[in-house]
DNA sequence: GGCATCATGGAAACCGGTTTCCATACACTA
DNA sequence: TAGTGTATGGAAACCGGTTTCCATGATGCC
């Protein structure tokens, strides 16, 4: 590949005359500006990235951590709205990948992993569980970052999430509305962000409804079809058992499953509404609460461009939206 | 952050040194590098990644083009696939956007994207229409590059594909063993390599049991739920009906959806065999032909490492199985 | 015509590493 | 004691760009 070097000597000038004519910076007479355009297009020359990236610290790249991998059913569309802003603005994405240091001789933490990459920003995501110490560092730092569901803020870090606690609020009280009052919730596992911020919902819509709150009615639970199937067992060898049950889609479809094969079915014995929208729940024929994943990717794309290039940092909370579908039904009595 | 010089004067040593301690040079006395790694380890020193690549012209990256965005379905397990390899041997995963170069003035392929930003190999998935001229240049540069799903091959370049063709085989096979004797298949567009591969096994099967061909039994559609739906849509209105389909899952599912809608039911009216397993399969209890996409991932990643470090590029055929479940029924003639 | 001003382009330092090659010091041999 | 070999560490060039600052020549003005 052609570098500067032989740019500018097919040009006869220098190579700073070339890094301007690159740059478009003023002070090059344009008849030398053509030349220099014109030899580097018959060289198909390009500028190594790596080495601007060295003098100018800039990388046009925006870094991704995502070690507890994000939900599968989240992944794609997140990142295709990372992806999309990303590309639209000349960024490319570094994908941090899960490694083993062996015999590692230095703590690493994200602050060092993205500054030793220079990427000029960082979106962490795939974190559920609420343990900031870890980011402490990086929230000090100067480095650029937006969380994508954990609230989280620096002088350089934000956040963007759907509005968890009102989405599930609007969940539960359709559930009311339609006359339910005994409500089961089967959710993430305790120490979820995003599950305790919807559990509160949940309660905070019972007290509204002045429905008293049964613990033996909530299930935390990882994030898997099985887990759901499982809690869902439960429920069906109670004695007094809920009419209706909020939980996450992947769950609730669990639910679902273990509801048809026990002989029961939906709505009929029991009214389910999801959250999250996954494309699995429209096969399902699920109601559920949608997030708009592809936009929590976009937000959280333009928001790490935004305090890179010193705007504002203002967190972005995403409205939820009610799905109806064909999983829930009205009761009399 | 501390550079190498930073680290040389307080270690009173030259950078030289410090370098040839953190690449485990010899020729560096055990108390000097103890000494050198005790102050980097005090100020939380790790060598800047860029200004390495610069010199050593090795980043630890894996280029990834994706501009087709390989199907939804695959994707996340097919870059699960290739992380798990590429963080197992310390490479990170630079992701190529789809750019938009305002007034570029320069023409700009695969290879100076990959070289202007140091990747040590690239992987190519997504592709699916085959027009391998604009690989041209890749395939005759010296950058290591795997193609997922397109059989190119060149100095440093080779490719991962499942065996379509024999899996197609497998499944029709299977319907002939069950009886059926009017196959009809749904695949995808016409000049997709995949969709050809999987449309040559079904010809071959049809030949190998002397089934005659019906070409009004073909569709070609794109790889969505809903072409799947107006194909069977147009099937449910023939005359002559088949009594099996052959489709690739999302088509396949679209197929079932429309059977359904229109009173019929599988696999009692109609038996259906997939291609591909996607997640979705499970769910609708499809029978079919699984990809293992995982290893997709893996094989792409592993092929790129070895031909990076010289070793063999033999292309990759992955095995395809069939995955039995409720679609499909013999029938007696 | 002499001098200040401006447009243009180049020299050199720098970004943070790697690597080659040479200098030094010490030990060992003759 | 001089000569040779070996272990160790440093100087400097290099990777391919950017940027600052200065030199040069042309122009404008009095």
């Amino acid at each position: 590949m052609a570098t500067i070097n032989d740019i500018a000597k097919l040009a006869k000038v220098s190579k700073a005359t070339v890094s301007k004519v690159i740059n478009q910076h003023p002070g090059v007479k344009e008849e030398t500006k053509k030349k220099v355009l014109r030899i580097m297009k018959q060289n198909n020359y390009w500028p190594n990235s790596v080495a601007r990236s060295l003098s100018t610290h800039k990388s046009y790249t925006i870094g991704i951590f995502d070690p507890g991998r994000l939900n599968n059913f989240f992944f794609r569309e997140v990142f295709e709205g990372i992806e999309r802003v990303c590309g639209d603005k000349g960024y490319d994405i570094l994908y941090f990948t899960d490694k083993k240091w062996d015999g590692s001789w230095v703590d690493f933490g994200y602050t060092e992993i993205s500054k030793n990459r220079s990427v000029d920003g960082v979106i962490m995501m795939g974190f559920g569980r609420v343990e900031t110490s870890k980011f402490d560092a990086l929230l000090a730092s100067d480095m650029p970052t937006v969380f994508i569901d954990l609230d989280l803020v620096g002088k350089n870090a934000s956040y963007v999430t759907s509005d968890n606690f009102n989405g599930a609020k609007t969940a539960v009280r359709y559930l009311c509305q339609l006359g339910h009052e005994k409500i089961a919730m089967i959710t993430g596992p305790n120490g979820f962000k995003v599950a305790r911020e919807r559990f509160s919902g949940f309660q905070s819509v019972l007290d509204e409804f002045e429905i008293s709150y049964n613990p033996d009615w909530v299930f935390y639970c990882q994030y898997q079809l099985e887990a759901g199937y499982e809690a869902m067992k439960k429920i069906l060898k109670m004695r007094e058992k809920p009419t209706a049950i909020f939980a996450e889609d992947i769950l609730a479809i669990g639910a679902i499953r273990a509801i048809r094969d026990h002989g029961f079915s939906v709505p009929e014995d029991f009214s389910i509404i999801g959250f999250d929208d996954i494309e699995l729940s429209e096969h399902y024929d699920l109601t559920t609460i949608r997030q708009d994943k592809y936009m929590l990717g976009v937000s959280a794309a333009e928001l790490v461009l935004k305090i890179i290039n010193k705007k504002n940092s203002a967190p972005v909370i995403l409205k939820t939206g009610l799905v109806k579908r064909a999983t829930c039904r009205r009761i009399t009595g």
